[in-house]
DNA sequence: AGCCAGGCTAAGA
DNA sequence: TCTTAGCATGGC
């Protein structure tokens, strides 16, 4: 019989769990019945629930409790403090002000570098349920099985196993015109060529750069993995949602304003926290276009 | 049926 | 320096 792991609980404040996990960052977190939510960090399965300001947890395999409590402190970007972050928004940003208080709580997760690249590389010109979609078969094919009683997961392939697939393979997880390139930057990550765990220690400019030596990624991708992948705060990428609510808000609903405008007006208006400001905007966006087509219909 | 999706790239103005 | 077509594929 299996005997229950140990339960861990954090106290948590000014963060929403929900709002974090469904806001487009990872892509393979999975909802549970009764509210929860379970998921893979790294080698682990982890299993989280909040209950106002109680973050519960639970791992397979199980381990040191003192560590996996760090682990999640920092994955869920937990150890900033949030109010801080909104701090340093311009003030008199009325609409971020308001996206902020309809999404409050959401944080930026720190998520592995390479999981997170792989994942945006996939991400191009793809709806978020595909993205997820050729993750999962991604990580069923080629990933380490991690056997719970909450239902089978598995790791994401390392830069070695990925390097060592076949293009015909990567195609067959639906990774389309995507699959050479994540191909070639698999094995750049493998050799060394672009060394994805120094990129922290950088400079955004140089880090970015770094990050666009890979084919298939650009500003918008690189951003994307300094932001969700190595805590740079400041990165800011710019996909269609966001040059959207860019172009409503800052530029008279000018759809034509163009991403390299937006992307210069974003570097100097929010700020550090840049990313943050980001990610509420996104998901402030999406959640504007569902009530407008709930209206419509 | 047709349009668009958390883009990138090479080519041409 | 800026704009555009093409890239595979599926959801709506």
């Amino acid at each position: 019989m299996l005997v229950a792991n140990p339960t861990g609980q954090i106290n948590v404040e000014d963060f929403d769990l929900a709002a974090t996990l469904r806001s487009g960052q990872a892509f393979r977190w999975h909802d549970l019945a009764g509210g929860g939510f379970v998921g893979v960090i790294g080698d682990r399965v982890w299993r989280v629930k909040q209950d106002g300001n109680v973050l519960t947890w639970q791992t397979v395999p199980a381990g040191n409790p003192a560590f996996l409590e760090n682990a999640a402190r920092h994955y869920f970007g937990l150890d900033v403090e949030l109010k801080h972050v909104v701090s340093t928004f311009p003030q008199d940003d009325a609409a971020l002000q308001a996206a902020v208080r309809r999404h409050w709580g959401l944080r930026i997760l720190r998520q592995e570098p390479w999981e997170c690249l792989a994942s945006f590389m996939a991400s191009a010109t793809k709806q978020i349920v595909q993205i997820r979609q050729i993750i999962e078969l991604l990580t069923r094919r080629h990933g380490d099985r991690l056997t719970t009683r909450w239902g089978e997961f598995y790791s994401f392939p390392s830069t070695a196993t990925v390097a060592g697939l076949t293009e015909r393979e990567l195609r067959d997880c639906k990774l389309g015109f995507r699959a050479p390139n994540l191909l070639k930057a698999a094995r750049m990550a493998r050799d060394g060529v672009v060394n994805l765990d120094q990129l922290p220690g950088k400079s955004h400019e140089e880090a970015l750069c770094e990050l666009m030596r890979l084919p298939g990624v650009g500003e918008k991708i690189g951003n994307c993995v300094l932001l969700f992948g190595c805590g740079f705060d400041n990165a800011f990428p710019v996909d269609v949602w966001v040059a959207r609510a860019l172009c409503r808000l800052y530029f008279g609903g000018d759809n034509k304003a163009g991403i390299r405008k937006a992307r210069a007006f974003a570097s100097r208006h929010f700020g550090p926290y840049a990313g943050w400001a980001q990610q509420y905007l996104f998901c402030d966006e999406r959640r504007r276009d569902r009530d407008e087509r709930i209206k419509r219909s």
